[in-house]
DNA sequence: CCCTTGCTTAACTAGATGGTTAATTAACTG
DNA sequence: CAGTTAATTAACCATCTAGTTAAGCAAGGG
């Protein structure tokens, strides 16, 4: 689960995270304004906050006894690329298309590929 | 970890899933097709499919003794659509109007929002 | 210098995850 | 019916995850 986009998805596939996310969007956040919003221990969000450091989602200034974080969405980029891939598959558009070629694939199924 | 986003991204967070999902964007394929590529025992790639299966992601037919595996690529949608609504934090475009909103939430740091 | 505020680290727990081998089920094949 | 092939289930194990409470560490404010 060592690359990045193993990560990245392993830090989006938690509600809170995601959410911590979104609040991020809207600018910089210290720890207990992104804690705020949840019924959960401080040190559960720190946890949270080192998750979304490690995949890179977030970055954390100094400011005081502050740590602001903020939001570096660059690893979404490599995600998005990657579930686009498989746009065509869900995209009405290619419904037609793609039951077309299930179907002849269907006839080739113990074939090498 | 019971909601959909959530299931979709924890199932794309591993690169044998990842890869079970490339090769049925190729077109349908039994477990032991799907097995080949990887150093694991076929129980291994029987769970990774109950939990691609789980996510619906994919779903399982059955043809003689053989379960042939279908991508369902349905819940990419969502997916896609959450991280799309990240991406003016990384589009190239809109890096300088993103600068300036950060600065001026930098002077709000400490508001409500 | 002590106290409060902001946050992290430590230690622990319950449950999920990712893998193994061995046994089992199911369906075709001689 | 016996054997082979396809795949799952069972039992087990190590590691990770997500949470807890309690203790510790910085930094600012009386």
């Amino acid at each position: 689960m060592s690359d990045q986009l193993s990560s990245t998805f392993a830090a989006l596939a938690d509600p809170t995270r995601r959410a911590i996310l979104a609040r991020l969007a809207e600018g910089e956040a210290t720890v207990n304004e992104l804690a705020e919003p949840f019924e959960m221990s401080l040190p559960a969000i720190s946890k949270h906050l080192k998750v979304l450091e490690r995949a890179g989602l977030i970055s954390r200034g100094r400011n005081a006894q502050w740590r602001p974080c903020q939001l570096e969405a660059a690893p979404l980029a490599e995600a998005a690329d990657w579930v686009e891939k498989y746009r065509r598959f869900w995209d009405a558009s290619f419904d037609r298309l793609d039951t077309h070629l299930r179907s002849l694939q269907g006839k080739n199924i113990r074939g090498k590929d």
